[in-house]
RNA sequence: GCCGAAGUAGCUCAGCUGGUAGAGCAGCUGAUUUGUAAUCAGCAGGUCGGGGGUUCGAGCCCCUUCUUCGGCUCCA
């Protein structure tokens, strides 16, 4: 007998060699129905797996994160099957799960296969989910396997194969299709019963643009098929949150091919929006000790040879502008760096001096690849609340801190709550692509994890996600589709302080390097902005939205007392306007609504007697009749209490 | 840049096997004077993304180019 410990604790006793399915039968038969795998031992496995020693055991559903894996893993294989019976000769790479569905990465030969092919594969692996078939794994020696793909011709599988350690090979059979894989899979093919091809992509081998581009099909499947009905529901409820959709609608910005791709437009309201950010910052920054600077547009060549970031991307970037006469090269600015180390030469420094903080909302090109660019997510030119501070080895990790408060400060401001800081880190295995020496990445690595760990929050380490000057902390958040987007971000960099031969003179009149941290709370306006309307659906904080009230007169006789009404607000610094065109007062209503207007503001006959108004709040509806001063300071306390 | 999809009025979209370009909203003009999510009528609005081609005839078919969308790759 063995003992299972159960998730509650409880410790039961099972024969040796029973099944997480067994297991799951001697609770409930319903249970037994629903489970697609199991945790033994914080493994996931079959559940039709013998269990020989005693484990911690939980079983695994579609409510688990981990059984939504397991099913999504083999619903890519019931994929795989269909597309075998369609396109038989096709040959498979991976097909991982997701965080929302699945993929298979396959070359179909000559074929090129088109969303239309996908009704017909949907409908072919709905029926070979209703026969049932169980999931069989088998393990085999490296030379079978080898010689089972050989003879099958799927290079790709003979790829993953080389890489594996005899041993520790198992095949995975349903139906007619067998693959190479490690599992674990949900117990039979008519556990699932609701299937969508979602996408279809193009994606290169091992991720090298170099190689060859195989087709990517990504798709989802559920238990039931209601659940499927709920997440198209989702998808749609998403899109209506898209930033590019509601910049549009609530005419915040605008692209122009006459402009150019990837250069945003900034609409009136897009700007006030985007004004009151920059305001916002601004101060915050004097009152943390930043000193405002400005620079130019475009930098000498020279600049960025120093910088190193002419050798990294000069290619690949946005080329050169040249003086007519002199030849001179100049570049579009990518980055502010450069101009701010300049600006700490212009005197000498003294340890006194330091820290120093140069802050500058810098504009910045870089070119893009034409694929990439994605509304005001992924741009071609966009505003950096960017700062550089230049201090002493000792003030790092403090300085650090205080930018994560910074940051902190602003997501709480701004309702971001749902975020995870990254640690970039420099790839181990490709240091050529990045500058400086191991020891100065590795102090500057070691000041970001413990300022991180110092502040409590919640990381995770990339490799390889560094700047190649050195490495980040950088704050991800997700957009509407679940997307994820960096905002803000904090480098520690020990480099380009060296390269510019910066220097202060310390206590004992030798010269000394700075250590330089780049941070930019909100990463780019432009993302940020659009971050920030899918996040409150286009609904802005009281503070920050372009126009907070409506003034809604029910006729023209009461135009001039609602500009009057309109007139008093502004004087409280509140931002309202008049509706006086010649509508009922419902389609007022509905058109305001629309526009998202926080507040309206009904006057007619009662108010303009009582000098009141009728308050409506936007998808609340109405909350009585006040006075105009009343309803002014309501909107103050809102403010106040967004911004405390 | 690569793979796939798409581009029709300011916006959202319809337009059959190739046969005279449509609707709603927005806009303009007029009527209406309105009490919490659409008052009525009239008018105007288009090089069907651009360029080539096939055809008696192209929004529709073919080629090319630009842009957008979904991914890949990239992201100082």
């Amino acid at each position: 007998m063995i003992n299972i410990t159960l998730p509650d604790g409880q410790v039961k006793q099972y024969p040796k060699g029973t099944t997480a399915m067994d297991i799951a039968k001697s609770i409930s038969e319903g249970l037994a129905r629903n489970v697609l795998s199991a945790k033994v031992n914080g493994e996931v496995v079959d559940a039709n797996l013998p269990i020989e020693t005693d484990a911690t055991f939980t079983l695994l559903t579609f409510n688990d994160a981990q059984g939504k894996e397991t099913m999504w893993h083999s619903t890519a294989h019931l994929m795989a099957e269909a597309l075998e019976f369609y396109y038989p000769g096709v040959k498979f790479w991976v097909g991982p799960p997701l965080e929302n569905g699945f993929y298979y990465d396959v070359d179909c030969g000559t074929y090129v296969l088109s969303t239309d092919d996908f009704k017909k594969i949907e409908d072919k692996m709905l029926e070979l989910a209703r026969q049932n078939n169980p999931y069989l794994r088998k393990a085999i020696s490296k030379t079978d396997g080898i010689k089972y793909f050989t003879e099958k011709g799927d290079e790709y599988k003979l790829d993953l194969l080389q890489n594996l350690e005899d041993g520790n090979i198992t095949l995975y059979t349903q139906g007619n299709f067998t693959d190479l894989c490690r599992g674990p899979h949900i117990p039979h093919t008519g556990l699932i019963k609701a299937v969508k091809l979602t996408a279809l992509a193009g994606a290169y081998w091992k991720g090298d643009e170099k190689n060859k581009q195989l087709t990517r099909i990504y798709g989802i499947s559920f238990p039931k098929q209601k659940d499927l009905d709920e997440y198209l529901k989702m998808l749609e409820e998403a899109k209506k949150r898209d930033h590019r959709k509601l910049g549009k609608e609530l005419e915040l910005f605008t692209f122009s091919e006459k402009v150019g791709m990837g250069l945003p437009l900034w609409l009136p309201k897009g700007t006030a929006v985007r004004e009151r950010l920059e305001q916002f910052m601004r101060k915050a920054q004097v009152q943390a000790g930043y000193l405002p600077v400005v620079t130019p547009h475009i930098g000498n060549k020279n600049l960025y040879i120093t910088s190193g970031h002419y050798e990294k991307y000069g290619k690949d970037s946005f080329q050169p502008i040249k003086t007519p006469h002199e030849g001179e090269e100049f570049f579009l600015k990518p980055m502010n760096c450069p101009h701010h180390c300049e600006i700490y030469k212009a005197s000498p420094k003294s340890y006194k001096d330091l820290p120093v903080r140069y802050a500058e909302f810098g504009t910045v090109y870089r070119y893009e690849m034409a694929g990439e660019l994605h509304g005001l997510t992924r741009v071609r030119g966009f505003t950096q609340d960017d700062a550089h501070l230049f201090c002493r080895p000792d003030q790092v990790k403090e300085e650090f801190c205080k930018v994560i408060d910074l940051v902190l400060y602003v997501f709480k401001a701004l309702n971001f709550t749902d975020y995870v800081a990254q640690i970039s880190l420099r790839d181990p295995e490709n240091k050529a692509k990045y500058i400086g020496s191991d020891e100065n990445w590795q102090l500057a690595e070691q000041a970001i994890i413990e300022s991180a760990n110092e502040k409590g929050l919640k990381t995770f380490v990339e490799l390889g996600e560094a700047a190649f000057y050195g490495p980040k902390l950088d704050f991800m958040v997700k957009d509407a589709l679940g997307r994820k987007w960096q905002l803000g971000t904090i480098q520690v960099d020990y480099n380009l302080p060296a390269r510019f031969e910066l220097e202060y003179t310390g206590s004992d009149n030798q010269k000394h390097r700075p250590v330089m941290i780049h941070r930019a709370p909100f990463g780019s306006l432009e993302r940020f902005v659009a971050v920030l309307i899918e996040h409150c659906a286009g609904n802005f904080p009281l503070w920050l939205t372009p126009e907070q009230v409506y003034v809604l007169p029910i006729s023209d006789k009461y135009n001039d007392y609602a500009k009057k009404v309109c007139q008093l607000l502004n004087n409280y610094d509140i931002r309202a306007l008049v509706d006086e065109r010649n509508e009922k007062i419902g389609k007022k209503i509905r058109d305001t609504e629309l526009k998202k207007i926080p507040f309206m503001l009904v006057v007619g006959e009662k108010e303009m007697t009582d000098n009141a108004v009728a308050v409506r709040k936007h998808s609340e509806g109405d909350k009585g009749t006040m006075t105009i001063e009343a309803f002014a300071e309501l909107i103050k306390q809102e403010i106040n209490g967004q911004l405390a």
